[in-house]
DNA sequence: TTAAAAAATATTGTACACAATATTTTTTAA
DNA sequence: TTAAAAAATATTGTGTACAATATTTTTTAA
């Protein structure tokens, strides 16, 4: 529902980002500035900030849900892991104590959660990590990223791959005890396994 | 002058681009819509686009040129540091000859051109590494932080700083020989004294 | 005077009409 | 039939008017 206080491209924005994020609008269609419009009531013109603002964010191209190749793939993690890789290492260094409680919270929800609740604990063991160097240009990096991540897990993969959970208490572990070199070694290993994962799905 | 088949909203982005990065808009001043379409003879609508674009890339926040705190700019570096070393890293690895060749050249005018050539070779030994990695995700985060550099560079600094060809050289040497660890911490003590000197003419 | 309230002004946001392009479909000529 | 050309259609780009907000200035009451 739009909040009477809120602007009309902010509503259309998350609007469409929500459902492209939960499957309402599927992919290959061609998302028309007019189709928006109607579906959502508004003008042309809000519509098209939306649009501009995501496909900036990467997640539309060319007028369509941007669903990447094996190669876009390649390049998402190849910055991912450095990016995530040096967080995890800052953090082993600097990690605040409630920071730290919060991750041990995610491994433990990873480990005993719904499969919904395991999926955000997921999500948000990466986003603790990132938001840890407190540097805001990283941290819209990733999230840019993790959107289009998100979209063709739920698009391509739809499934959890093993030993997930394992990995990011060993990571948890290493951070706790200010192993940084470990920390960051265990990260880079984590998201290679993950980026490994993701591949094998596209290919058959 | 507006090419004929190009969109105003181009043509207002470039221009508003140029004119920021040349000096020709001011900073502090408050980019209204109607300063700009009057200024380019275009209307509001194509206007809005590219200020959202700039905003978008980080040029301009809050309908101002967007210029850099200390921390901003210990941000950026931060992230620089840690692409830009690793592209040099693996440049070392995988660079062309026509890429090396290229590199070399930048080295040479660095050395013996004018001081136009100078800066714009310095700029582009750093693209050359960056876009060596065909990462186009790196290129494009690169792309953007470059432009707030030089901006912030023109408008603060405005001066070169010593030893900075000379670390060139000494990148180019490393990777050339395929030393990729050695060119890989070249390239990061050479963005770190960048940084320094950048912020040392901030605190004065 | 000074701070809150009100009014005036400036600026941005939205809708909509029409123009310019891009895309698709149909027609035509080989 | 098939490929190029033409026409029809769909979609995006632009200008403009007016509405909604934000900002500045003026007024008012203490």
């Amino acid at each position: 529902m739009k909040k009477k206080d809120m602007h009309a491209y902010t509503y259309a924005y998350e609007k469409i980002r929500d459902q492209i994020l939960s499957g309402e609008i599927e992919p290959h269609i061609k998302l028309t500035e007019e189709m928006l419009a109607e579906k959502f009531g508004i003008s042309r013109t809000p519509i098209r900030s939306a649009i501009a603002k995501l496909e900036q964010e990467g997640m539309i191209r060319n007028k369509r849900i941007f669903i990447p190749t094996a190669n876009d793939i390649r390049h998402i993690f190849q910055v991912r892991i450095l990016i995530e890789g040096y967080a995890a290492n800052y953090c082993s260094k600097f990690i605040s104590e409630d920071a730290l409680n919060r991750l041990k919270k995610c491994v433990e929800v990873g480990f005993d959660g719904t499969l919904e609740e395991v999926m955000e604990a997921n999500h948000e063991f990466h986003q603790i990590i990132i938001q840890e160097t407190r540097n805001p240009l990283m941290i819209s990096i990733i999230d840019k990223m993790q959107s289009i991540i998100y979209l063709f897990r739920k698009t391509v993969v739809g499934q959890k791959r093993p030993h997930l959970i394992d990995e990011h208490a060993n990571i948890y572990k290493a951070i706790e005890n200010h192993d940084d070199q470990l920390a960051q070694q265990l990260m880079v290993e984590h998201l290679e396994k993950d980026l490994e994962f993701s591949l094998s799905r596209i290919n058959n």
